[in-house]
DNA sequence: CGGTATCCCAGGCGATACTG
DNA sequence: CAGTATCGCCTGGGATACCG
């Protein structure tokens, strides 16, 4: 039976590294600068350590991103694109420019539904 | 606390359509001719029909697709890309040559996972 | 600080059956 | 043909707690 077209299948592929929200934002985040882990959690209105980890694993075996360790007393890790994943730069710019001109602007007051609740009293 | 960026945000509602696997191949099969729901459904690895329909109302809702409906004896109805629903074939071409510079060419052999099962052998 | 482990629920998706 | 309904599994992801 086998699907028709390769293409699907491809686009399947890569639909599981960019069709990601979360991967998609960790890749911007660090679009022009490397962030440690707690940069980017709490850049990603607070997503859950467990949800970002198995995300920048998945990056990281993808090798879309480099996971550097530096063994120091309060450890810290940073996390930067490769080449390869800074070529999806231009694609989540286009989705972003086409959402600019499709969709309604959103004006960015709502932000992010996940902290509506922590910024409760705003 | 809000998210620093709105960017983000948007990235975040673009990505509900964009990010879709399902809708990415949805798109991608209407490129270049309307489909029936039949035969969208079997160019997609026989996908099944409440999935396929959630997805095209989804679209159908964002319009990115047309649904039309012949109200004929053998009931027809036929899904087409809308104008801003064309402006996300770029898009894909632009995951897909990404797919193509950055990942393995996957043979298309192993096809969708889905029917893996089906095709046994492996 | 940067995770891992556990619990748990909502939703995604497949399979199957039924209908206008 | 083009769905809708139902069931049931599995994953995604939030909350919380604990560890090196």
């Amino acid at each position: 039976m086998k699907c028709e077209k390769v293409t699907k299948c491809r686009l399947d592929a890569v639909a599981d590294i960019i069709g990601s929200k979360w991967n998609l934002m960790i890749i911007w985040h660090l679009r022009d600068s490397t962030l440690r882990f707690s940069e980017l959690q709490s850049k990603m209105c607070g997503i859950n350590s467990k949800t970002i980890t198995k995300h920048l694993r998945d990056l990281e075996k993808e090798s879309i991103i480099t996971r550097t360790v530096f063994p120091e007393v309060p450890p810290r890790v940073e996390y930067t694109l490769t080449e390869p994943g800074r070529g999806i730069l231009p694609i989540i710019d286009a989705m972003l420019i086409w959402g600019g001109k499709f969709r309604h602007p959103v004006e960015g007051r709502e932000g992010c539904e996940r902290n509506r609740i922590a910024s409760a009293g705003e």
